[in-house]
DNA sequence: CTTGACCCTCACACTAGTGTCAGGGTTTAC
DNA sequence: GTAAACCCTGACACTAGTGTGAGGGTCAAG
């Protein structure tokens, strides 16, 4: 099939698409014309490469083990693993950051509320 | 005092400096020579735009109330407590998604651990 | 044989703050 | 008078995936 087809069937866009191919994740055959050929096993590979994409790995990281899982069950490659114990870790230090900076600017919304009683109570005094 | 004073006293780079200057957060005065010459003042207000940037602020937000915060207390300034608002609100949508994300990954490594137990059961059969 | 719907490559834009370099002027101290 | 240490502006790079547009080829239906 072809591109358009390719992206019409998954849903992601031709942009998107090339790119992949550009990042080594797709290997499309090319038609006598210069046309992207892509097989009907495209199609899984593309909601494989989604899949992971919205697990917050990049195209380089799936790129490493997208080979094995197409052919073996996820658990069968030994590459998968570490990469996702290090993304969970990647993604608890962000949100330790972010909880860490929540934490300061309430602190400052109960300052800004404290501040403003007192100074009622100051005008009603 | 010209940029290097400031940049040193304050630990904030030249650039970032000069950025701030873009962005409309600083606005020294220009000696004969071109030079800029920030007031004693300067210095306190770098320390403000640095306060408010690590609480994940745009430059562009700040830039929206620091001439209130530096002539006022902050709890006067009406402008800071829906931005502080509407950050955390920011932080916790993406703590969220963080969260949901870290939950999948946990899954996906939970399966990968009992596929695998499956298979050494499998082989000592 | 033309129109419209495809396809191709190349390249810039976007976020947002910072680093870094080029090319050039000023000032200070030796 | 020259070298070192400042300062200036302007511009590109970075992240990482996607949108978008230019300029142009291909193909099928009318």
């Amino acid at each position: 099939m072809k591109i358009g087809e390719l992206a019409a069937r998954t849903g992601v866009s031709i942009r998107s698409l090339r790119y992949y191919e550009q990042q080594g994740l797709l290997t499309p055959a090319r038609n006598e014309n210069g046309y992207r050929e892509y097989s009907v096993l495209a199609e899984d590979q593309v909601r494989t490469i989604q899949l992971y994409l919205n697990l917050g790995l990049s195209t380089e990281q799936i790129a490493g083990f997208l080979h094995c899982v197409l052919k073996n069950k996820e658990a069968f490659c030994t590459e998968v693993f570490p990469i996702f114990r290090q993304k969970i870790a990647e993604i608890e230090a962000q949100i330790h950051q972010l909880n860490h900076i929540k934490r300061n600017l309430e602190e400052r919304m109960q300052s800004i509320l404290d501040e403003r009683k007192s100074e009622e109570a100051e005008e009603n005094k």
